[in-house]
DNA sequence: GCACGTCACTTGCAAAAGACAAGTTACAAG
DNA sequence: CTTGTAACTTGTCTTTTGCAAGTGACGTGC
């Protein structure tokens, strides 16, 4: 027997209509931000991923790859068929995070000792 | 051969050196920017957190505020002894994440149909 | 003066998510 | 032919989360 069903209002996907927690549904976890960090960083092939300092698992990072794609986030372009290869890119709305990071990386800065961050932060490429 | 094993100094709560990695091992998960927003919004007491449409679990609400305390971020202040009840506040460190909620409510506000917000987030109270 | 409710938790257990190791597929290099 | 690399998938184990229930010290109504 199902549910029936007693949170009616808010999008299934979302816990509230506030902007902040819809934001977290989205990318409020360990992972998700680090890979956007990335791209942020012009990394955006799956090795390049891999090989970042914080040592993502292989199978977290392909689950957050799909998800980012299907938010829309990112957009997965293949430069090979067979074997298949793909590249990573950032849509507009996904590098519309910027000013979320850009705020950690100040935040971060400011309070964190130890942190350094290195200014590779040219405007990333975009593909919509 | 081993690469020298570019991995001694970082503290050990950290994933790496960067600052958005490091600020993420902090808040990066579910529940605690929503309990930093609910500060922001003006709400001090365990109940008045648990009452927020994101409806938190309880024990991981108490588990929550102890880590953003041993953190620095919140303020613990008792006003009555028996039975201890206590109010929580935003420290300076806290009260400057700020700008992350702010970047994440205007991609929200943009990108997220069917969000709302409440023009509440007058100015937090601080202890420090 | 005692059942009843509230507040701020803690505890126990099942379910979901994450970490780690190993396997797979297709090709390319030696 | 053997080894290597890239991009994954699968399996197993551990950790974290979610939900329900319980606890202790009150305060309020009758």
């Amino acid at each position: 027997m199902k549910k029936p069903t007693v949170k009616p209002s808010y999008p299934d996907s979302y816990r509230s209509t506030c902007p902040v927690a819809s934001v977290l549904d989205i990318v409020g976890d360990k992972w998700t931000l680090i890979v956007v960090r990335d791209l942020f960083l012009g990394k955006h092939r799956y090795g390049e991923f891999q090989s970042s300092p914080e040592a993502i698992p292989t199978n977290i990072l392909a689950e957050r790859l799909k998800r980012l794609e299907a938010a829309g986030l990112i957009k997965k372009e293949f430069y090979q068929d067979n074997p298949p290869r793909a590249e990573y890119f950032l849509t507009t709305r996904g590098a519309d995070l910027g000013p979320v990071l850009r705020a950690m990386r100040e935040w971060g800065k400011q309070y964190i000792p130890g942190v350094v961050y290195l200014e590779k932060i040219a405007p990333p490429e975009i593909r919509d």
